[in-house]
DNA sequence: ACCTATTTGTCCGTATGTATG
DNA sequence: CCATACATACGGACAAATAGG
């Protein structure tokens, strides 16, 4: 897993992190169960502090994103991977309101009329 | 507000102070608009470290029951009073239940059909 | 419009505890 | 029993938003 962090940005570097992995989980690059990185691990290499990993790592578990456990590190949950295949399906049905000229509420009306079913 | 905190305890301080905050906003001696003590300050007047109190506040802040602002402080959301205000009606029910000898399942089942109708 | 005090936000460093494997 | 890796807590520093004068 390759990340970038920019020390420079406006946005904590905690939340480069969780954009940066979220990214990856949501893009089909993390499959479920799969680990991350440990945290001082990652921090070492990307010279930040292992707090700030850890900050980050939190966030994605309280995002449902990832499992912590002591001992074995940061795991994506199934959850994820179905929220990524689940994104994959919105893209499909945006790419196609938009090949056809609908607009974004007709899209939207859609959705809802069909989650209400 | 009086808060205590157990450092010898095996719940880790954040949360004790998760829950002494939480309970005096659910038990309606916080209300919404109030202010809860600097986090640093509340730190200092408690001996333990100011990043353990805002941990707990930022976790308060992740439930809804406050908001955070940079030179303003912790203030109690009106969701919180609301879901204290609920909470009167829970106890409530709860006691008019056990005062009658109905089962806890039949109190849940009620409340299910009400939600339901 | 300016300045100052307050207060949270973030980050760094360090240390110790504790569940996992 | 031992190495790994997250969990919590301590301490210190500076940034940034807010409120008030």
């Amino acid at each position: 897993m390759i990340i970038r962090i920019d020390p420079a940005s406006a946005t904590p570097i905690f939340e480069q992190l969780v954009r940066a992995v979220r990214g990856e989980i949501l893009a089909g690059r993390l499959a479920a169960g799969e680990r991350l990185p440990a945290a001082r691990e990652l921090a070492d290499s990307l010279e930040v502090n292992g707090h700030t990993v850890l900050h980050a790592y939190q966030t994605l578990r309280d995002e449902g994103l990832v499992e912590l456990r002591r001992g074995r590190g940061a795991v994506v949950t199934s959850a994820a991977t179905e929220l990524a295949e689940l994104r994959r399906h919105a893209v499909d049905l945006v790419v196609a309101a938009r090949e056809r000229g609908i607009t974004p509420d007709a899209v939207l009306a859609l959705v809802r009329e069909e989650l209400s079913r």
